[in-house]
DNA sequence: GGTTAGGTGAACAGATCTGTCTATGTCAAG
DNA sequence: CTTGACATAGACAGATCTGTTCACCTAACC
């Protein structure tokens, strides 16, 4: 058997070729060809395209949101602030290609509603996530303050890739900073 | 004749069908059956899809930047905060589908180096716009300035497209005020 | 009336798309 | 050894994609 379960090999390279290419600009057969899966073991694991992206989407929500976890807990600081090292890092990786739930909305918003959907979950993960991590900050804020935060993280992605300012994240983390003072005031 | 010249006609119909549904989802015959246009003719005007797509975004710059300048010399009071309202009226036009930038970008960064090129002059010209209307703010600081308030605009799309927040242009405002009391001090 | 410019409709080419299906191969457990 | 689970290559269907071409039409203008 191969070294990596042929669907994690599958999730692994329609990720890599969604994020870099683009969903529709990506084909099944360009998939199958890079991952050396043939077709019909694809259709075993996944009833359509739409179910592939879908689970590329779910393992990448799980993803993101471990790494930010990851970071909130290693903090030395400000927890929240090191959300954005982990964008900065990001951008900087080589494999950045923007967000996959903003990219995929904007392909998939009007042909599948369960895409849309799976975006709306994650960015609001996000929020949720974030305003755990507020707990010197008064609690009637912390919803309106998580919701700025998120804000400039996608601010961020945004200027990062379609702006090509590859150090957004230190800009949208100076600006976090001078929220979270005003808010702790 | 038409009432309308047919090359108009194409960028009304094709800018319509892109920003609803995605670039590489709308085919050609799509945009002529609801157009009423001949093939021939579109390839007329242009040579590609890819051209069709890049006058569109064209266009569209120059919309968008004829409609930012229009509310910033219309405020009665700071100016660069006028277009955020601006945003909030796009959103809850029931017209909005995300910048077309942004969307463009990440269905052709790879396959067309053109529309990202568009998309990072487009993002200049903004923050370019922007910085010509800081003049309380002392000059060095004003391209930081700028950068910061691009940031929000961006991030406010964003939330509002991905996020399904139509209210974030109210916040992204509310954070540019304070940005800008803090800048001015 | 004749010319010309611009548009139409339709067929066509060639590629690519998603998804199905069949026949074959391989490996591990009973 | 047999059985069953899983994977393979590859043909195939049917649709759709971009882009080309050609014969015809129509309206304005000289």
């Amino acid at each position: 058997m191969a070294a990596q379960p042929r669907r994690e090999l599958l999730l692994d390279t329609a990720q890599r070729l969604f994020s870099a290419e683009g969903y529709h600009a990506t084909g099944i057969d360009r998939i199958l060809a890079e991952s050396g899966v043939s077709k019909a073991t694809l259709y075993k694991h996944f009833a359509s395209k739409e179910e592939l992206v879908l689970a590329v989407l779910r393992r990448r929500h799980d993803q993101f949101l471990q790494a930010m976890e990851r970071h909130l807990q290693a903090a030395e600081g400000e927890p929240v602030l090191q959300v954005f090292d982990l964008l900065h890092q990001w951008f900087h990786s080589g494999d950045f290609h923007g967000c996959n739930f903003i990219n995929a909305s904007a392909e998939y918003a009007q042909e599948s509603p369960a895409i849309l959907a799976c975006t709306r979950q994650h960015k609001a993960s996000v929020r949720q996530l974030l305003e755990q991590w507020l707990p010197t900050v008064p609690e009637v804020s912390r919803a309106g303050l998580a919701e700025r935060l998120a804000l400039l993280m996608d601010g961020a992605i945004v200027s990062a890739q379609a702006g090509g300012n590859a150090d957004a994240a230190l800009t949208a983390r100076d600006m976090a900073r001078s929220l979270l003072s005003h808010y702790r005031r």
